[in-house]
RNA sequence: GGCCCCGUCGUCUAGCGGCCUAGGACGCUGGCCUCUCAAGCCAGUAGCGCCGGUUCGAAUCCGGUCGGGGCUACCA
């Protein structure tokens, strides 16, 4: 049997890293069994839907680099993969349930189910409703007859209890005084997720339904479904759920969770994959650093964990700088590009791109986010630096002047603009002034580059060319002065 | 309240009855390197929630307890 899995998210928010760990794991296995990643919209919701999450989602998973075989935009044999036009065909299975007995028309008034609810959970019991607040059948008939709205409810069969082997939890077992006789079709006759994601799992074959452990109780009401539609259950696979640092479920409220965002900011999408592969799957061994095609080949659901994780941005942001010391620098400078002409507010010209081009390596590996890469060579770029007031009256004291002086003389004589050479001048000059290397090169970094962090200071200098060095030493001289 | 899930360093995890003096990674601390900051290298820090039981032997199996989480909608 094909494996075929998917991912069926509810365009009801922004994809945010806990739906890409889900739909990540899918798609691993799908890969890593040679099956079929199928990608749906669970857009019942429509109160709540909008297209702009839809496009956000999906911009997400191709971010990512989670392609998918069948489904939204790419189609498929069991097209349309939008619930929201599938609403006929769940009328259609809801109506053969009520047929067949397996399901009602509800007429319970919505106050004394409440009430029902409040009592049952006041002594103790499971407030479960179990279809005994229904009018007689006469009055069921007559009443929706007359036009009256109602929903239908699918019969749970009491006593009984529902049985399934999930992939990373195990045995479970749900008592079905425990399952209410739930909704499947709203009064408005649209479905609940209950219903149209079962009939979707049935109709387009899944084989493994991988999914957040919030649906892990839930699963009872699916399994019901899909036997009364005389088909078999796929297997199930319930992911623990990720967390903030508080050890609560992750919200908004630990920051801005969405995929979008850590684009934004500059992570990598192989490193955001590698990180959230790792949260809740290890290889087994002691590594860390792992490539797709190394997790494709060793992925197993049975490795996944069942414990809840707690999203460590820390680990991740390391991460991210592990990837981004991995590229060349060609690929480096392309890759901070968006950032760079954002913050520059136009696109570089050639000569600064070749400039971009020097420095990249000395940039790279103090990089752990893309957009950080635009501050560290901002000086390289701008017509005037702008001194960080701190690093300038941390440095420009006591013998900053003999430090500029002597930078400006032994610079100015220079044959050659090479980091080799203004790096000998520069030192000649600390042994002349009886200057320590650090007491005075940080007055010449501030001058040229307007804070006491840069990139290593002979590289950046050989970089801004000689005219733009001096000029800056001896503005910074001017206003040491001043 | 009811049902369900989970419980190894601060965090992610390895561990599947003896290989555990509990391993790795992030973080943190110290050191080396060094023109700043990083990176790199070295060292250190810190954990089997608790109580019983099974066993010659338990982080590993069982029971209880405590703690955390999820569900309990005409949301998904």
């Amino acid at each position: 049997m094909t494996v075929r899995v998917r991912f069926a998210p509810s365009p009801t928010g922004y994809l945010h890293v806990g739906g890409a760990r889900t739909a990540l794991y899918n798609w691993l296995f799908a890969r890593s069994e040679g099956g079929t990643f199928l990608l749906r919209s669970d857009d019942t919701d429509a109160e709540r839907s909008t297209p702009e999450y839809a496009a956000d989602i999906l911009d997400g998973l191709r971010w990512l680099g989670l392609d998918w075989d069948e489904g939204i935009e790419v189609g498929g044999p069991h097209a349309p993969y939008r619930q929201s036009q599938r609403l006929e065909r769940y009328r259609e299975v809801a109506s053969e349930l009520v047929a067949a007995g397996r399901a009602y028309w509800s007429l319970a008034d919505p106050e004394a189910l409440e009430r029902w609810r409040k009592e049952a959970r006041d002594q103790g019991r499971a407030p479960a409703y179990d279809g005994s607040l229904e009018p007689p059948p006469e009055e069921v008939e007559r009443r929706l007859a007359a036009g009256e709205r109602a929903t239908v409810r699918f019969r749970v069969p009491r006593p009984g209890r529902t049985e399934f082997s999930d992939v990373v939890r195990g045995d479970m077992s749900f008592e079905h005084t425990q399952v209410e006789d739930f909704v499947i079709l709203r009064s408005n006759g649209t479905p609940t997720y209950h219903l149209a994601s079962t009939v979707d799992d049935v109709d387009f074959g899944i084989t493994h339904v991988i999914r957040g452990e919030d649906l892990l109780s839930s699963t009872p009401k699916h399994i019901l479904i899909t036997r009364a539609m005389g088909a078999e259950p796929p297997t199930y696979a319930h992911l623990s759920l990720l967390m903030g640092p508080d050890g609560k479920k992750l919200s908004k409220r630990h920051g801005d969770t969405a995929v979008a965002a850590f684009r934004a900011a500059g992570y990598l999408p192989e490193a955001l994959v590698n990180y959230l592969a790792l949260l809740g799957w290890s290889p087994g061994d002691e590594e860390t650093i792992v490539s797709r095609d190394e997790m494709i080949r060793r992925f197993d659901l049975a490795d996944v964990s069942r414990n809840p994780a707690i999203f460590d941005m820390d680990k991740l942001q390391w991460m991210n700088g592990v990837y981004i010391r991995a590229m060349t620098p060609d690929e480096f400078v392309d890759r901070i590009m968006p950032w760079i002409a954002e913050d520059l507010g136009r696109e570089p010209t050639a000569e600064e791109l070749r400039i971009l081009h020097e420095i990249a390596p000395h940039v790279q590996e103090r990089t752990k986010l893309l957009a950080e890469a635009a501050d560290q060579v901002r000086f390289l770029l701008v017509d005037e630096v702008v001194y960080d007031e701190r690093s300038w009256s941390k440095v420009m004291k006591g013998d900053a002047p003999r430090a500029l002086d002597g930078a400006i003389a032994a610079l100015s004589e220079l044959d050659e603009w090479t980091i080799e050479s203004i790096e000998s001048a520069l030192r000649g000059m600390l042994e002349r002034e009886g200057l320590s290397a650090r007491k005075g090169l940080q007055p010449i970094r501030v001058a040229v580059s307007g804070s006491t962090v840069s990139p290593p200071l002979f590289e950046s200098l050989a970089a801004l060319g000689r005219r733009r060095t001096l000029e800056r030493i001896r503005r910074a001289r001017d206003r040491l002065t001043a």
